[in-house]
Formats: C-alpha cells, structure tokens, sequence
DNA sequence: CCGGACTGAGTGATGGTTCATTCATTTCTC
DNA sequence: GAGAAATGAATGAACCATCACTCAGTCCGG
C-alpha cells in the first residue's frame, strides 16, 4: 500500500477544475468573444473533455454568469473591506476609483470580459444592470450625498448624476485601456480623473 | 400609350429597399442582440424575402457594419457643419455634447445598437474604434486643447484623458438612459454633465 | 471490483447562405 | 400598338456547416 502521505500530496485530489474552467473561459471569451467561442475551446483550454465542462456547469451561459458573479462577490468583499475604515467622501471616492482600475487593470482578460464582453446584450445588460452596476452606482452616489451634507460637494448637484459621471469616466479609462494597442498603466488614470471630478464637483 | 407621367409616379419605380432591411436591422439587432438575431427575422421586418437581403449585403456582418457606417457619416457630416460658424471652445464642446446625446436619444433602437450591439465583440470594438471613436475622440481633445491656448482650460491637464473622460460620462448617460426603464429626456442631462466637466478642467 | 469522475464521439437543432424558379416590366419586332 | 422575347429583381425551399449538449463507456483510487 502506498503511503497515505503521498497521495494528498503528489497529486491535488481536488485540483479545482471549476476554477480551471472559469479561467479558461475568461481567457477564450477575452479572445474571440462570449459568441465566438466553442465550448470546445474552454474545455481543451483548460485541459479537460468536452463532457466534463458540463458537470460543473449547465450552459454555456452559466459559466459567463459564473464569471460575472465570482468576480463581483470578490470586488464587493473587497471594497466594503477597504472603504469601512474611511470617513472623508473624498478619500471614499479615491479609494473606490483606485479599486475599480487596480481590479480591471491587474487582469487584462477579465477586464475585456467585463468591458466588452458582458455589454454585448441587452439581455445580460439588464440582468447585470439590476443586479451589480446599479449597486454599484448606488454606492458611488451615495458617498457622493455623503459630502453634500458635510458641505464639501455643492448640493445643487444631482448626485446620482453625477455618480453615472464618476462612473462613466472611470468605465471609459477602462475601455480605452483595453483597445489600446500601447501598454500604460490604468491605476494612474485615477488621479486626472478625480483631479477633474473633484474640481467640477466641490464647492469652491 | 400609357401617359408618360403615370408611369414614374404610380408606383415608386425603386422602394428603397436596402435602407428597408438596414432600417429594420437596427429594430431587430436592438430587440435580441446582434448573434440572437436571424437573418430571416431581419427579412420579414423589411417584407422581403430571405433571399433579397444577400441582393443587398453580402453578409449579415456587412450589415451591422453598414448601421454603423451610414450612421457615422451622418453623425460627422451633421457635426461638421454645426461646429464650422462656433469659435469658443465651450460653446463647441457644448454643441458636441448635445449633438452627441440629441442623435442617440432620438432613435433608441439605433442608441441600443451602439451602446450595446456594436460593442459586443473585441473585433468589432477595434475595427470601429479605429475607425469613427477615434476621430470623435480627437476631435473633443483638440477642442479641448484650442481651450487650453486661449487660457481657459487648465494647461496642466492631459487633454486626451480629459477629452476620454467627457466621452465617457455623455456614453455612460446614453447607456444608462436605454438600460433604465423609466422614460426620460436624454438631452438635459448635458447640462450637468458640463457644469461639472467645465467646472473641472477650467482655471479658476 | 465498486463508484464516481471523466471522456469524447455522436446527435439534433439551428440558422447563414445559395440558387433554380417565378413573374412584372421593359424592349423588340412586325 | 399588340404580341413575343428578354431582363433581372425577388423569392423561399433546401442545403449544410456549425456547435451546444448528451450519454454509453472508460479509468482509477481505495
């Protein structure tokens, strides 16, 4: 008998083959797009059978879901973490711009998925929409209201506005960044945005 | 002999069928999304035969492509002419911004397949923003940078993220308009946009 | 050897594209 | 000016390549 020791070992008993899948996913979708890619594609992607994608997965569909909802949970985990500690709307802001482009910019195939990817219906448009952006936007905005009652953003404005204006920007640096053929940095793209939206938005 | 005249004006000697099926293209692509959408459907919206349509495009690709072309044109031809006589940098950023907006909010169908259609796949995205984005994009940025020389826009700021980030806020207006399902008036909405942008990027 | 993880060839549906055929209109012919 | 012939726009049934998904079988750890 072999030793027991060996087998957790040399060999992950679990190697996680639903993370697997999902990753592989991400880079196919990133490359020929949610409709262009054959399961296929995933499967031998990641290194399993064709069969084997739907054991872990009912559709095709769902793996792009899956993807969606993982990568949301881990971000939204993340940002109540890092924005607890925080008071200032200001800095709420900052830190929440900076996790938004240090996310989508430490991995370029997530961040075409996200960017192109998941925008290419309306369907998953709306399905997302009412799920994560509009809580996301909700968050923006009302860190946004925040400073309007503590006096340093002018109250004439409408937040949720000017939420969708923070958001539109930042979303753009992201797009751009993506079609780009030149390599830069996005994180650093925060601090021209906030420069200008801070300035159009605070009292002066 | 028939009167000459009868027969130019009974019946109209070419329907203009090639706008028909792209006119009815931007209806269906708009309602299911571009891969969900069949052909077929796109022929019966027109009153056509299947058959008609590869009388008039060469593929369904060429079709989404031609929606995009055709209305670029216009777009550009439209702008051209309204900007011509503006001087002042604001009112030209002004009148950009409205054009912008007024064009997508007065066609939901052809706004959703910009918004949300045409940006659905990597390959599209690069073709297209090579293309038409592109140039919109420097045509904001030297407005801009005109702005910057006649001293009211801050010199200090990089006029192609600015000219990114006014793109990005009037495009997150129009998505968010066609995603919402509350009806409103898409075209006020440049006005905080550029209160705030203007308020951003102006010296003080 | 059992049970469950995994396989991958096969299947059925789908939908883009083609093309033989129709027929309204125009052009000839007498 | 009437009929015949030619034209080509339009049709839509049929074709067939493409995949998402299934399932009968294989593999392997214990």
């Amino acid at each position: 008998m072999r030793s027991a020791r060996s087998l957790t070992t040399i060999r992950p008993p679990v190697a996680d083959k639903r993370g697997a899948i999902l990753r592989a996913a991400i880079r196919v979708f990133a490359n020929n797009g949610y409709f262009n890619s054959k399961v296929a594609d995933i499967a031998s992607e990641a290194g399993v059978a064709d069969g084997t994608v739907y054991l872990y997965f009912k559709s095709k569909e769902e793996i792009l879901h899956s993807i969606f909802d993982r990568s949301m949970e881990e971000a939204i985990n993340e940002g109540r973490k890092q924005l607890a500690p925080i008071t200032d709307p200001r800095e709420k802001l900052r830190r929440i711009a900076l996790l938004h482009l240090e996310r989508l910019g430490s991995d370029r195939d997530l961040a075409v998925v996200f960017q192109v990817e998941l925008r290419g219906s309306t369907k998953f448009m709306e399905e997302f929409s009412a799920a994560g952006f509009a809580e996301y936007l909700g968050v923006i905005r009302s860190t946004i209201e925040e400073g309007q009652q503590a006096g340093v953003f002018r109250k004439e404005l409408n937040a949720k506005v000017a939420a969708k204006i923070l958001f539109g920007a930042l979303d753009e640096m992201a797009t751009n960044w993506i079609l780009s053929k030149r390599r830069y940095k996005l994180t650093p793209m925060v601090d021209t945005v906030l420069d200008i939206f801070f300035n159009g938005v605070s009292v002066k």
